[in-house]
RNA sequence: ACCGCAGGCCUCCUUAUCGCUCCGCCUUGGCGGAGAGGAAAGUCCGGACACCAUAGCGCAGCAUAGCGGGUAACGCCCGUCGCUCCGAUUUAUCAGAGUAGGACCAGUGCAACAGAAAGCAAGUACAGUUCGGCUGUAGUGAAACCAGGUAAACUCUAUGCGGUGCAACGCCAUGUAAACCAACGUUUAGGAUAGCGCGUCCAAGUUGGAGGGUAGGCGGAUUGAGCGAUGCAGUAAUGCAUCGUCUAGAUUAAUGAUAGGGCACGACAGAAUCCGGCUUAUGGCCUGCUUUUUAU
RNA sequence: UGGCCUAUGGUGUAACUGGCAACACAUCUGAUUUUGGUUCAGAAGAGUCUAGGUUCGAUCCCUAGUAGGCCAA
């Protein structure tokens, strides 16, 4: 996954890191997004999406919306001033409205900025 | 042309750059190939597959219901008969649509109001009469001495149905029990199963043996009652034969973004074990048929 | 993924085996009171979640859908 950047991005799977991401990780908020990320090092970087079937009832709006969030991660990776992160990360997407890449962005580049802070 | 009905097809296309999931090849980052639906949905039916004697047998229970055929199977599909509806007129026909349509001569129940009377009977008024009673008419009602009506009332008849579900189930790895297996022992009391009876299984203790559960990973998992073409059989559903073809397989869960062009400016909507149907949501195109109106 | 249940005035509940949809609270009007509350008298407000079917006649029986809720792993 992304193999031609500077960092390889997994995909985060295993169901025990996440409950331990859940509980232990640090929880940033920006509306109407929201990040839960630790800094746990030598894993590289692993990321997850994940939308409300509350929010959203039907399974394609909930699929744009993952598919949105994982295109503009890519966007922010491609970037000249990344500076690589080691950890794991999920992102939650937490408003009723059907977004636009513009308002992913708005809400993803503070959220990153401050992971990178976290480092 | 409009309305209604039936059947079939498609589900924005294309170019460039970057990116995602799986497979193959060389090899450690490149190349090549493939990549959501007609409903993937609701979970309403039917199977495949897997395990379980707490799985068996009988009763009970549930489902289906003209007749004939198709199918792996079905509550599905096809044909056909009867009944009902629709619009029309030729008043008995038609394009069509619907139809849980077996049996009240086995038994039980039910029928508000009205009515003399709604079921082991009793009996109103008038007329006729062969004056024994019978026959006809009236009035109430959805239905009235006639082996009445009603089974989407209980029920009866025929046929079918064991249960649980891929989070089934199998394997790997970690490896601590009060948990497992076999033998001995023993009360026949209690417990186990969607209901009941029979049957079956089960405890504590001793000895010996063996490896389970949970968290995690892998398989199950996509070549199948598959799809397409042609021919034959059949009114049709469908079946048979030959040839061709491989068409998602994820597991916090893959199809997007940017730029350009075109048109009808894109509806409903996203696979999660897999098939056959049904139902619901929904954009466009084509073909055929009935009725009506207009024109020739 | 699989299974189960419910829906009736604004709210909470009834309606026996199919026969005029009932009750309480809330609302409104009037009386009592200096006023308000309490109390008393009266009124309005539904066609039973939606669409079909069976029936002479459905809240009730059957089929399909809609909405909400619950359970197991």
């Amino acid at each position: 996954m992304f193999s031609k950047q500077r960092t390889e991005i997994k995909r985060l799977k295993s169901k025990q890191t996440i409950e331990r991401l859940f509980s232990e990780g640090t929880h940033l908020g920006k509306r109407p997004m929201k990040l839960v990320c630790d800094t746990q090092k030598g894993g590289g970087l692993a990321l997850g999406f994940g939308v409300s079937k509350r929010m959203f009832p039907r399974a394609v709006d909930r699929n744009k919306i993952k598919r949105l969030m994982r295109e503009q991660y890519r966007i922010v990776c491609s970037d000249t001033s990344y500076t690589p992160i080691e950890g794991n990360g999920f992102f939650i997407y937490n408003s009723r409205e059907l977004p636009s890449l513009e308002t992913i962005e708005k809400a993803m580049l503070p959220l990153v900025k401050r992971w990178v802070d976290l480092q």
